[in-house]
DNA sequence: TAGGTTTACTTCACGCATGAAGTCAACCGA
DNA sequence: TCGGTTGACTTCATGCGTGAAGTAAACCTA
């Protein structure tokens, strides 16, 4: 397999190509970027209807006291944006598995609920989920590749922008 | 950081939840699957209109031997579905970076062939993609992690299902 | 207390990804 | 050689994600 996306003519001056280690490290990550959401996402969205992201939203929400949480503290929780969050919040309002409110002690902050409706929905595709994680990613690492996944994680965790 | 999406009430019966060294596994791939895309994408985006995906097809075809390849080989080497290959090779066709005409030997394959535009096209985005690359991922790793991430992905690595 | 700035969020237009259904070529079996 | 099957794509409707621009509340600062 032609692992190298390298074009074959004149290389640019400044930027240091890739040596082979750095190749295979960039590749596996690529093809776990391109691959796994997918994946992960299949069982989700069949059985639940949810993006992974969704369920990630309505998931940490119902473990929030009260299953409330501000807009911009669920976004960072559940790694997206705050656009994107909004986007999807909206949806679930519409479903009747979320509301929001303005925060009575700062009214910039959002408050996002999650309704019983919404709280049966992850209760239901929570199961469905980590039998995916376990299938698609768990069952397939030893103790030692989880920790180490962990760790790689760990150091390229990332923000993005519109959170600060 | 509340990291467990597990609901806070009943827990589902045949599906063992996650142990804490799972969990960490498990929140850390989310957050590589969720955050890094845009990261990784992003540059080019900004710099070459590209996608992480369309980046792929170009610079494998381009390394290709007379920078031809069956559209199916090209699917799996940029880590992708046919049918995602396919809209992406027809958006390059109308730009001219790309050209496509059916296999002489067997009618059933189509050969997709890099145009002189198109290799301009990769040669221009490919700095910025490892520049990307480096930033976002390979700087922040030291050989061990780079090791470690390469057997990992290996392990996880998964082929989407309409290329058997 | 008025003006400007920052913070938290929302909206919308655009573009890409998905996957089910369709097309067309080659192969196979009787 | 004809019908069925497999293989390799292609198409298209639907829906989500992105990011730039907008809104509105609170916080300065003089």
């Amino acid at each position: 397999m032609a692992a190298t996306p390298e074009p074959a003519g004149p290389r640019s001056d400044d930027v240091p190509w890739l040596d082979p280690a750095e190749k295979e490290a960039w590749t596996g990550l690529v093809s776990l970027i391109l691959l796994l959401p997918g994946r992960l996402e299949a069982p989700l969205q069949r059985e639940s209807g949810l993006t992974l992201f969704e369920y990630l939203v309505l998931s940490h929400v119902s473990e929030a006291p009260e299953r409330r949480l501000r807009m911009s503290e669920l976004a960072f929780m559940a790694n997206g944006s705050l656009s994107r969050l909004s986007n999807v919040v909206k949806r679930f309002e519409q479903r009747g598995w979320m509301e929001r409110s303005p925060d009575p002690g700062d009214g910039r902050y959002t408050i996002a609920a999650l309704t019983d409706a919404g709280y049966e929905v992850v209760v239901a595709a929570a199961p469905v989920h980590v039998r995916a994680v376990r299938q698609a990613a768990l069952d397939r690492l030893d103790a030692a590749d989880q920790a180490a996944l962990a760790r790689v994680a760990e150091k390229l965790r990332v923000r993005p922008v519109d959170l600060a």
